[in-house]
RNA sequence: GGAGAGAUACCCAAGUGGCCAAAGGGAGCAGACUGUAAAUCUGCCGGCGUACGCCUUCGAAGGUUCGAAUCCUUCUCUCUCCA
């Protein structure tokens, strides 16, 4: 094993911050493989390049040898987490959170190494608990403290909602790290309450206190918001490489450093030298490399001659999605077509886009919003920069 | 338990009887410019119709009125203060 110091600096790279370095310390010189916790929601079955941050932090763990365990809140994600207001959340039920769960780990060990993780779930001590042991729980802890969380507070003063079960949220979570006997605990930035109320929870059930290691939160594409599925702003590990790629060469260059810093396996000498380029080249390597990870090498390859293709040369990609359509006879006319087609959502927006200069059949900016098909036979259609369809009008 | 405030379109937020499909901002979409970047500028941004227009919408359900997001009643939810 790695000698503790050096672990300590792989450790730590691109965090935020790690708390209880000292006790790390020692339970690293002490030669034992470390349990290591991170704890995931299973309310959404598809995981992002935002939660490829934790993972691949995960990772490093693992190659320096310690113990991972993925842990999904299936319990917790019933409570709701105290950052989505008002929305009722469907209850899941045990198979459509196994069925998730699987997605997730399946995608997780992409990146994570199999055999080395230990997936453990959190309703197998929770759901056990007694009303005795829920007090006994709940009474480690004082409200006051709870409300010094920031979005706690926050919500009160903004006079949004705050039910009673999200102040236990952290109580819950704390007693994981409990059940798990956990050394370290990964976490988001945002997480960082909930990980320091785990480590009081911690001493107080006899245990020493987990050191946290909170990451930086990913920025989504838009470069504000954090990575998220509800914002729309997220590149998911499963998207087709083009999508993938087209998503990544889409954001901004600041953007683009932060993904490196977080997601890249590059070595901080190679990042540099990539900052003395141009920044698109830079951005091609990026997209490359993470298309290359979650799909093929060869998939990247393709995704980026695609991409030159369609962009660059104002091209087309080489596989269109095809769509066909029964004619009359008569004419059809093209917004309600692609309304039809999936292109827009309404006639009227349709309409839109075509006088708007969006539209083109064959490659001909059609501007009138009454254009219409006469003709049977094969069209292409293209919408925006990027979005192609072949119409067959039989 | 008592008193008060509030719920408006994807989000924030104006609007207190007709001029409201509903200001403004953000997000989004399209165009120009580019490196499909950012920034900037332009247009659009509930649905249907080329348009005058029509239909559905302002927490829910009823009611008053020629006419309601706006007034009344009941209900649901949230917040604040007091106990």
């Amino acid at each position: 094993m790695m000698a503790p110091e050096k672990q300590l600096d792989e450790i730590k790279r691109g965090s935020v911050e790690l708390i209880g370095e000292a006790e790390l310390k020692e339970k690293l010189k002490a030669g034992k493989p470390l349990r290591v916790k991170a704890g995931f929601d299973p309310t959404a079955p598809d995981l992002h390049l935002g939660h490829m941050v934790l993972i691949h932090k995960l990772r490093q763990f693992q190659d320096l040898g310690h113990q991972v365990i993925f842990l999904i809140g299936d319990f917790t994600a019933s409570v709701g987490d105290p950052s989505g207001r008002s929305k009722t959340r469907p209850a899941l039920t045990p198979d459509e959170i196994k069925a998730n769960a699987k997605t997730y780990t399946d995608q997780a060990f992409k990146v994570l190494d199999r055999n080395k993780t230990e997936i453990r779930f959190n309703t197998e001590w929770l759901a056990k608990f007694t009303p005795t042991d829920f007090i006994k729980l709940t009474s480690q802890y004082t409200v006051a403290r709870l409300l010094e969380r920031d979005d706690f507070g926050k919500r009160l003063k903004e006079q949004q909602p705050l039910s009673l079960h999200e102040l236990i949220y952290p109580l819950l979570q704390g007693y994981d790290s409990v059940a798990l006997k956990a050394d370290v605990e990964l976490g988001g930035q945002d997480q960082k309450f909930n990980l320091v109320v785990a480590r009081e929870i911690q001493r107080a059930y006899g245990q020493s206190a987990e050191a946290l290691l909170t990451m930086p939160l990913l920025e989504g594409t838009d470069g504000v918001q954090k990575m998220s599925k509800s914002y729309g702003n997220y590149i998911g590990i499963t998207e087709p490489p083009q999508e993938m790629f087209g998503k990544l060469l889409s954001i901004t260059d600041d953007l683009m450093w932060r993904y490196y810093e977080l997601l890249s396996t590059k070595t901080l000498d190679e990042i540099k030298s990539l900052k003395a380029g141009h920044p698109k080249l830079a951005k091609v390597a990026l997209a490359k490399e993470v298309v290359a990870r979650f799909h093929s090498e060869q998939a990247a390859d393709e995704a980026e001659k695609n991409f030159e293709q369609v962009f660059a040369q104002k091209g087309k990609p080489d596989e269109i999605e095809e769509k066909q359509i029964k004619s009359d006879g008569s004419p059809k006319e093209l917004a309600i077509l692609m309304a039809e087609l999936g292109l827009a959502k309404s006639n009227s927006e349709a309409r839109r886009l075509i006088s708007q200069g969006g539209v083109r059949v064959d490659d001909v900016v059609i501007k009138d919003a009454k254009h219409s098909i006469v003709n049977k036979g094969d069209y292409l259609l293209q919408v925006g920069k990027r979005r192609f369809l072949k119409l067959s009008l039989q």
